[in-house]
RNA sequence: GCCCGGGUGGUGUAGUGGCCUAUCAUUGAGCCCUGUCGAGGCUCGGACUCGGGUUCAAAUCCCGACCUGGGCGCCA
């Protein structure tokens, strides 16, 4: 059976009507009613239904169509006829039924949805959790982000860089991180590219955007929290924080505007079927100030200088409604290459974006002279020689910059509505998972 | 790391000391049925996480282990 000459269910339709057509997939469903046979294949583009009347196919098809287990392999080629009775407008006559390979049975978990399962059991069998529709929606869709992320820096002039995942330091500290074993060597995997694109700002490379994976040994288990995760960075030389903050409100937008109109959003089960509104621009900025006062007035109290708790962002969630800055942050709290402010000594250039289930991505100016950075590190209580290599890159030109980190997992997470993390992974790393 | 739940056929569940030879759905095997689309009807098969304990009697109560869900903390 030539792939050449196989068509996607999803191409053809009653106009193909008498066309001879070869397809392949699985069988999703089978219903047998005596004389009349229905297989169901199912492909990457959908569903299409196969008919076998009884007599007017031959007697040994009839029974092997019969035979065939659910979930195997199978190409057919065979008439299409336009059919008023059938799902999709036509169903395929075969000719020939080519059982590519069995699947063994019982299945693990229900690809048609009669019967749920849980994630953990949809995990252990992924592979096939994802041929279930409103789960491969899901990746499509995280295709789609990361192709209209690209494409929005693409057009902005920035450029796709990709840095060291293997590195010999703690990087910003503040995250436990995996050690391992690198010849004679100590490494971890690194838990952000913050540093390295950092550096390039020195290199003079002076708009750059990395999508990556980084790596985080926090024992948490939560449903927002993964060991590892995608991240969007962005640098940006001759910036400040509120330049890149637009850049990021802009890209969230231009997401939400690339996804709204995607289809397969109303199968995902999770309340969209009538789509979602793109959140307008820009995003209302709140002070760090702001925040604890309005938490204050729901009866939390939060010292100043602390950061917020969960119910202390969920009550700003609540409140704002939508999208949101958090600005003006201590700068105690926040890492130590984070600019101060010019006004106030005490607070930074940090912001972080908030949706109002989640955060999702933090960035600030950073600091650009060396003698600042030093001492900035050594009072986080960290050791300035292991910053060496980041450093030297500020000694000898570092022109001032800003930039941040976006959690693609949450934001697809909260784009979708989807309750878990893990949902919008493929093969999730959590506290206990490691296989799949 | 802390707190609170839960582990019953492949999957999802009912069952809070004896009515359990364990419910229901789906899946699987088989039979009937010529237009199904969560097809329908009938027959059959398939499970109490593991190890201790309490009791005349444990899926059910207690202890431990393992697995697992959620919240908090930490973190993005």
């Amino acid at each position: 059976m030539s792939m050449r000459r196989r068509r996607y269910t999803d191409e053809l339709s009653a106009a193909n009507d008498g066309e001879r057509v070869c397809i392949a997939g699985w069988v999703h469903e089978k219903r047998d009613l005596g004389g009349v046979f229905f297989l169901i294949l199912r492909d990457f583009g959908g569903l299409a239904q196969v008919t076998l009347h009884r007599g007017d196919v031959d007697k040994e098809l009839f029974a092997r169509a019969k035979r065939v287990p659910r979930e195997s392999v199978v190409a057919i080629e065979g008439r299409v006829k336009g059919e008023e009775k059938a799902p999709s407008g036509y169903e395929i006559i075969p000719e020939r039924i080519e059982v590519l390979n069995e699947s063994s049975q019982i299945l693990p978990l229900d690809t048609t949805d009669k019967v749920g399962a849980e994630l953990d059991t949809r995990l252990d069998a992924r592979f096939m959790d994802l041929r279930r529709e409103r789960v491969k929606h899901i990746f499509i869709i995280r295709s789609r982000v990361l192709r209209a992320i690209r494409d929005f820096f693409n057009e902005r002039g920035f450029m796709e860089v990709n840095t060291p995942k293997i590195v010999s330091a703690a990087t910003e500290g503040g995250t436990a991180l995996f050690p391992i074993s690198y010849f004679e060597r100590e490494a971890f995997l690194n838990q952000s590219p913050q540093l390295y694109k950092q550096m390039l700002m020195a290199s003079g490379f002076d708009r750059v955007y990395e999508i990556g994976p980084i790596f985080r040994a926090e024992e948490h288990d939560t449903t927002k929290h993964l060991n590892e995760a995608t991240s969007v960075d962005i640098e940006v030389a001759f910036a400040t924080e509120e330049d890149v903050m637009s850049i990021l409100e802009e890209l969230v937008a231009h997401v939400y505007t690339q996804i709204a109109d995607y289809p397969g959003l109303s199968r995902l089960g999770t309340g969209l079927e009538e789509g979602f509104d793109v959140p307008k621009v820009p995003f209302p900025r709140i002070t760090y100030d702001e925040a604890i006062e309005l938490v204050s007035e729901s009866g939390e109290q939060i010292e100043w200088g602390e950061d917020l708790s969960a119910s202390a962002e969920h009550v700003l969630g609540e409140t704002m409604g939508e999208h949101y800055f958090i600005i003006e942050w201590p700068s105690a709290i926040k890492p130590f290459y984070a600019q101060p402010s010019p006004h106030r000594s005490d607070i930074c250039t940090a912001f972080d974006l908030m949706h109002p289930r989640l955060e999702l991505a933090s960035g600030s100016q950073r600091v650009h002279s060396y003698e600042l950075l030093r001492a900035n590190i050594e009072s986080k209580g960290l050791s300035a020689d292991d910053f060496e290599f980041y450093l030297d890159a500020f000694r000898y030109g570092m022109p001032p910059h800003a930039g941040w980190g976006l959690g693609v997992e949450r934001l697809l997470m909260s784009m979708l509505r989807v309750d878990n993390i893990r949902e919008v992974v493929l093969f999730p790393r959590d506290r206990r998972r490691l296989v799949p």
